[in-house]
DNA sequence: CGGCATCCTTATAGATACTG
DNA sequence: CAGTATCTATAAGGATGCCG
């Protein structure tokens, strides 16, 4: 826990001393992250619908990311106080903010599939 | 340099299985990949300019992202034979059709930036 | 100058078991 | 359901030295 909190900042510095794009990766940067906000894009999601939307991802790691993402004020955790628990994440207005980023990310992607599946 | 490719190759195949925003990140996927491909924006660069540019970034660390970017064919290398040696580097076609992506991080950086200032 | 090879120290991701 | 805790294996990353 400490770790990662230790990290962020650590990422934050490097967000400050680097250039603006640095400073996105401070807060996009993680492996997952991205396709975590994206999914969040279309609305809330729970914690298991998150996990099926990203299968090569470990629920341990899913968890993780979404802590920092949570730390770094673009993610919302809803808990409802409820048996069985249910938990539901949003974006904040500062993560709906990256809608540009992301869109361009999934274009690309789209496109970079189209290209190989050509070849 | 087997690991790196090694690497590459589970990126790919979580690019081919995930969404399309996973088949970006196999290829910008690392830390210091957008910022370095996105200083390229500008034309082509020395490796020491390139360095001087990130300098958060061993030099060690740059040459190993640079070598993934120009196995996933977004940059190339031009070595020019001479001495003392002059390695240049330049966004290939599919390098500069990145440039949505890496703008749309650099504004968001920006304004992260600067409502972080404020605060 | 622009690396690469090596050693060495952390960090990180996976697996597993457990809990409110 | 939605995690947490712990342990372990592996890999990432820094430092250093050498080379064409």
């Amino acid at each position: 826990m400490d770790d990662s909190v230790s990290i962020r900042r650590e990422r934050r510095r490097a967000g400050r001393t680097g250039c603006d794009v640095e400073a996105t990766l401070s807060v996009i940067g993680g492996i997952w992250k991205p396709v975590l906000l994206f999914h969040l894009l279309e609305g809330k999601l729970r914690f298991n619908a998150l996990c099926r939307t990203v299968p090569n991802a470990t629920p341990r790691m899913i968890t993780l990311q979404l802590r920092e993402l949570e730390a770094d004020g673009v993610v919302n955790r809803i808990v409802y106080p409820e048996v069985p628990p249910k938990v539901e994440y949003e974006l904040t207005d500062l993560g709906t903010s990256l809608a540009p980023v992301l869109l361009s990310m999934r274009d690309w992607g789209e496109r970079l599939k189209r290209s190989e599946a050509a070849s």
